[in-house]
DNA sequence: GATGAATGAGTGTTCATTCAT
DNA sequence: AATGAATGAACACTCATTCAT
């Protein structure tokens, strides 16, 4: 995307196209009221995060939503047509949040590594705060999400290769500004999306006690580095 | 790990302990015959295996199982004592691959980079090569494993997380040794065990056209070289 | 049992506790309601006595019952949690009518014979009434509880257990007071309890034609004139 | 039954005809082999009879059975046509064993009550021996049998009901010959034949410690007390 | 005769969803 | 809008019986 001021940028609009309806507007019509908007709806899908999140969606009962929700069976009906409905918003929460976090990085001309590092890394930090910020979401998206049924495992395909694409398109980019390293920029996009869900499942699913700026500073640290010491020079 | 010639190496043998049981033999006694093995409990797992992957364990009938194994509903809980087992010995059985492909790495003395990044490249060719080989099995580890019970989920927690413990201290040695770059070397190996699952979910589920040599350079570049360009130097 | 006012009596207490819990009120709370009681309940259990009387428990499925109810398999177990509590249940409530028709007799002061024969013939027709009442009831405690589980064999077993406990402890104070035949009195138990039982299965099972006033005084007559004492004579 | 000398007896071929097939030649054609009988027979015979009166029939599988006769599961069809078929032979086997046991009361001429009780004392003795020989046999009639399935119920219902006309029958001879007390013979013997299922149950089950002689006795005094003539009196 | 792998009809139970009130 | 009693399709699993060897 070749801007017009000359400079380069990628914009984020083809990853919101992920997703099958915007989210944004998800609330119930409930045209005459303004204010004390029925908080019911909410109740629903706090109580059936927290309780998927913890028992997985196939071992949480529409009972044990209600339960938590305090609403009777009925009513759980009124505001969604079925328990996938409910599972499907939240998913589709947890993919908005990481694509809304998802900013474009500008070189600048000439191109500024310095600047684009920082970039880098507020965009990391971005993505992995709109995650680690409700740990029952993380663990939807990484550990219950995936495997369900062919819709849910469709939606989430087309998250993730409309991700890799923009990750992979912005590679390339750079890669013709010289500020990405040559190489198969697809799987270099692969990589690093990998890397950041590793790290999302290992704080949400394993448990591990990981502070965020800290992962932010070492995937930033590897994205410009690698892992492995260079006695000098590159890769023979 | 301190050998005693003074060369440093990670043996691998507390990653099998992840196992709950070995399960490298795990077909019935059937003692006396020693051609014409049975060829039912092979075809109960191919079919399940199949099966799990396409649509899910939860979605996956015994009727299902059967019809594709072509047996009869008896004849499944010969082999197996439940629907859980089958898919129990499926998920050990990816498992007990991805362990086995994992290697020490030996450095030497003094330590020779240019060794250490071959076997790191070997390693990496490994692990995905062990996974690669089976797209359903390796769906399984990816997407099919985690949201079921509590059981397969604290496997697959321990599985990851003593390949992580591993890793990590590979990498602590690594550093010792000045092979490794400084740095946090949990998160370190938290990201490369984030960047290869997602080389195999992109494959897996994704259905990514991955070619496996060059993922491995691309993974073994990323390690010694990150991904970004450097201007001079590393990150300020 | 000795009384302050020199009279003995037996208690029926100790057979209440034969009873796991108290049966008389095992309708489900409902609270707000007045009128209109479920009448599905009884319409379940009502289905399965007889069913249960008729085929026995094992060849009575949960198809049969919700057939004969009227009602579709779910609402089944809205009121029961398994088919064993339909049972068990309607168990109990045999065993609380017999139990509870069981009364104390007072011989009074001096003993007078003939009012214990009265009230011997009164306990026995308490005893044939309550089960005459309802043969699938009276079929089902001598017919089809036993070759059950274990539990079941446990409860009957301890019902009659106390029952006998209870009759032969009265006929002890009974030959203390010189109005029962001296011998084994667990025995004379036994065999009284053999005949109230021998009675119900012959009506209920063998389908006799019993008169309940017949029978009452033919066992009267037996139990008079075989276990009670007289003037002269006995066994020689 | 009125014999051309004058006595009256009670002959028990009437009570053999209520056994469907002659249980006495149940043994398997195998014509040939006149040594050796094949001892598989009796060996199914007897797992199953022990483990039908431990377990009951309905939770004693076909593999109960085989294993604890030490014979393959095809060998037992070989034996019987189903599992139904041993639980007859067994049932029948009671039944024959009861019968057998039942020997008719000559009271002589002119009729001599010390010989009729003598000998009424000795057919509860053989009654009571025939089943507290083999307590698994005798757990079997009383707990088993009952209940299980139409045929069985049947069969015992004609069993049952031959053996109280049987001794209906004797009674009032008995009555007519003045060694038996005038009332309803049938409901006597209703109430005499469940004396005798009574003691055997809570030997069989109820698993009270019962001494045989002790028993008979104490049957007898009731018979005698309660059943038959006294010189003077009678219920008042 | 003896075997045991294979069978499939049958079971009790669950749970997302509906609908009369 | 709110309710919760009622629904019934779907499920994993069992076990007496058969039959090719």
């Amino acid at each position: 995307m070749e801007k017009s001021d000359g400079t380069a940028s990628i914009s984020h609009d083809s990853l919101l196209s992920a997703l099958p309806n915007n989210v944004t507007e998800s609330t119930p019509a409930s045209a005459g009221q303004t204010i004390a908007r029925s908080t019911k709806r909410e109740d629903i899908l706090q109580a059936a995060k927290h309780l998927f999140a913890r028992s997985g969606y196939h071992f949480t009962g529409i009972s044990d939503i209600i339960k938590r929700a305090g609403i009777a069976r009925g009513t759980f009906y009124l505001y969604f047509k079925s328990k996938k409905a409910v599972f499907d918003e939240l998913v589709e929460d947890v993919l908005f949040r990481v694509i809304d976090s998802a900013k474009p990085v500008i070189p600048g001309e000439p191109p500024d590594m310095d600047a684009v590092i920082r970039q880098v890394r507020i965009n990391i930090a971005h993505a992995l705060g709109a995650l680690l910020s409700d740990r029952n979401l993380a663990k939807l998206l990484v550990s219950q999400a995936e495997g369900l049924d062919h819709d849910t495992e469709n939606k989430l395909r087309e998250f993730y290769g409309a991700l890799t694409d923009w990750l992979a398109e912005s590679l390339t980019e750079g890669q013709e500004l010289g500020i990405v390293r040559p190489g198969n920029s697809r799987l270099m996009a692969i990589a690093a999306i990998g890397m950041l869900r590793g790290m999302i499942w290992a704080w949400a699913v394993g448990e591990e006690d990981i502070d965020i700026h800290e992962a932010v500073e070492e995937l930033a640290a590897i994205a410009v580095e690698g892992i492995l010491m260079r006695s000098r020079g590159g890769i023979q």
